[in-house]
DNA sequence: CGTAGAATTGATATATATCAAGCCTAGTGG
DNA sequence: CCACTAGGCTTGATATATATCAATTCTACG
């Protein structure tokens, strides 16, 4: 990459180079230093509400631990799943009080949190914080744009097999315990949640999951532990080619 | 707002105080300083595709004059629509060389353009330029979210009542030419890509200005120029409300 | 082992897509 | 100035994907 903002200092985005990353690579212990102290940690269990769409956000913080789902309800109670959220992603918006999701703990959970004060004073001392925040909403702004393309254009397999991809990039592969080489994904959220992400309903989520199975893809029967088979396979179905060009 | 960034100089966001904002508003004059002649306008003819997904991005600018949309393509040829772009929206990301849209414009387009060189000094050197650039791409990122609401959770005549008041918003109305007080909005898109953005066909789109003109809400007949009756109920219609409480 | 929530499966309904025809409308050239 | 044309728009008939409603069945957990 050879844009303006690499040529500078972009060596510093992904992990700071001039300090051993306390917590994580958005907040180092460089970053740690220029805030010194002025922040706390928040455990949540899973289930845990950590913020309601609408009403005035707890705090600004970067995940630590954990997974987080964020959604957007409709007044009539449709739901629309938005993000899933892992370490160092960051809850909050630093230009609004209010937030604009539900977010709600997936599993346990834990946010390093400062205050908006604090993150702005950051955002405004910091050149590395502040590209590294920069970045990451870009990114977010592309994910959720490729996201849109899913829930417009994508019959109910692919968009099934795109949220599995997806997750499994996001959270990883699980392994299996015993020896074997086979994938595991663990899926964070229940079959109606995968369904207000993909835009369609828990039943046709289901039977999507059992038209991938019979096609020998993956097997997920009654279980939020996803094996796969034939990851390549789900990646095709996906529209995502991570070897090559970049489809999605 | 009493955030941390508004405590500190959000005042120079949305409007430059210092200076008479010549181009607009994120080329203010301060910006048009630091940047020392280094910039271009290009002008583009209304269908002229401006950028190509996937390829390398031109430039980076931020438009001056008229519409264009960003839209983004499946390998099989599905289309999806991303955003509609007028002053002063940025074409292009500085974080990377390739386009990740296809890019065209609307109408007659000038756009004020530097290089990625330049827009990272101006990110780099003016916090003024640089919490502007921030303000816009977290608002581009909630719309992207809100978005994803219409197409996974509205029905099509939700989704289309949703797309006109956004465009109303976007571009604004347009005044009728003879003294009368009724509201017109000019639709810059085909049927079409009236689809792609809602993600749904033509026959649909179509269908769904005729249900909405039978309820007395628009008329829209084979034209671009909508002419609405009553723009209460198509904000309810698309679920939006921007007299209190944010719905969407 | 029993229970409650989650997941699957089936039957049916419905919204939207697809295919196909015809109709407007703006722009062109005689 | 008017008829012609091409692209865009509308409308209809039908097909199809997904939702909805309703039982079971599974799984994790007490």
């Amino acid at each position: 990459m050879a844009t303006g903002i690499a040529d500078r200092d972009v060596r510093l985005g992904r992990a700071c180079l001039n300090c051993s990353g306390q917590f994580d690579d958005l907040f180092c212990a460089c970053v740690m230093k220029v805030l010194n102290g002025e922040h706390c940690i928040r455990r949540f269990e899973p289930g845990a509400v950590i913020a309601m769409e609408g009403l005035k956000a707890p705090f600004l913080g970067s995940i630590v631990k954990g997974v987080v789902c964020q959604e957007i309800s409709l007044a009539d109670g449709r739901v629309q799943g938005v993000t899933l959220l892992s370490p160092p992603d960051v809850i909050g918006n630093p230009l609004h009080d209010n937030s604009r999701y539900t977010v709600t703990a997936l599993s346990e959970v834990e946010v390093f949190c400062i205050s908006a004060n604090a993150f702005g004073k950051l955002l405004y001392d910091l050149p590395l914080f502040r590209l590294r925040f920069l970045e990451m909403k870009l990114s977010d702004l592309e994910r959720a744009r490729n996201w849109l393309t899913v829930l417009g254009r994508r019959s109910s397999t692919e968009r099934l097999a795109y949220l599995v991809v997806r997750v499994a990039q996001k959270i990883g592969f699980s392994t299996p315990g015993n020896g074997t080489a086979d994938l595991f994904v663990h899926l964070p959220i229940t079959r109606e949640r995968i369904g207000a992400f993909l835009g369609m309903t828990m039943e046709t989520v289901s039977r999507e999951f059992t038209h991938l199975e019979r096609k020998g893809v993956l097997s997920a029967r009654g279980s939020r532990v996803i094996k796969i088979f034939d990851y390549r396979r789900l990646e095709t179905i996906a529209g995502i080619d991570d070897d090559g060009g970049t489809i999605d």
